[in-house]
DNA sequence: TTTTTTGCAAATACTTTGCATAACG
DNA sequence: CGTTATGCAAAGTATTTGCAAAAAA
């Protein structure tokens, strides 16, 4: 299994940078809480959640409250400066077993079905194979629906 | 864009008998409700949630409680007769923008990196636009980790 | 100085659990 | 009849929100 390359401080560094480029840009004020709970992720190898966040922050900054670490992760995530590993909605169930993919509305979280042929995606399976065992395949696309754009270019939303 | 062919009543009754089947297998026992909601998935295409499948199987069994629905929800993905849009677990995030899939775990809620070349990923994108905006493409290979393998085994856990 | 962000506390959503009764096999 | 599943109510997690005070630009 190929093995990720730890974070160098230098690299570290750059992303740091664009964040606060990237902030800037967007009109978002760069604070210290901000700062530090994008360094926690940036620099994380096991996909924190956001309590796992606030617990390495709180180490450096004893008074950094909770919601603050959400209200950040989820900015940085619509920044597009960090991932969310699940979809940020309540579980959804599908009773569709033939294999396809899904769109996923990152504003809504209205789910769509893609069916493709995802034979091609069986090719990364041995590597997760030695994960554990393999009961089954997701693929998701994940961005903003035809109605949440329309939505975001006449409402006030600005994101 | 494909689509979905509704699934034929035909259909359905095979799908209703093999669940029949497979929960006799695993010595579950076939009530009304475990059949309703069964049904009310398996013929959706909207992705339900759990309070979807709750308010579409209250109209038949008025009596049927939200806490049922999401036990037989539960248990119906363990057989692997529905499927969960998402993982189940508390949102987790990460900070590595490098292209990779995850493999996670449907037990304990663990995400491992799994690191390959997913430009053949790209290939349904097409497909995907025709939603909306594409901004992250995600994929997961869910199933069971190697230490939660071994728990099943030696413990009392008997799915 | 003006506007955004924070911390606190409280509220909200979603999901799970204990227990007595009902229902399946 | 013995065991499992259900419904009810209550608890438990995860996440979000209103608001006054603090901090960034």
């Amino acid at each position: 299994m190929t093995t990720a390359t730890l974070t160098s401080t230098k690299e570290l560094q750059q992303r740091l940078d664009f964040f606060e480029q990237e902030c800037r840009r967007r009109g978002l004020r760069v604070t210290e809480q901000r700062r530090e709970i994008f360094k926690t992720v940036a620099s994380s190898h096991s996909h924190p959640s956001a309590e796992d966040v606030f617990a390495v922050v709180r180490e450096k900054m004893s008074n950094v409250s909770l919601d603050t670490v959400y209200r950040t992760l989820a900015s940085l995530a619509d920044m597009e400066l960090i991932l969310r590993v699940g979809t940020a909605y309540k579980e959804r169930f599908d009773g569709d077993l033939r294999p396809h993919a899904h769109f996923i509305c990152s504003d809504c979280g209205e789910v769509y079905d893609i069916f493709y042929n995802l034979d091609h995606m069986m090719l990364p399976l041995q590597e997760a194979f030695s994960c554990g065992d393999v009961r089954q395949i997701n693929l998701q696309y994940k961005g903003l629906c035809k109605q949440c754009q329309e939505k975001r270019k006449s409402g006030t939303v600005s994101f």
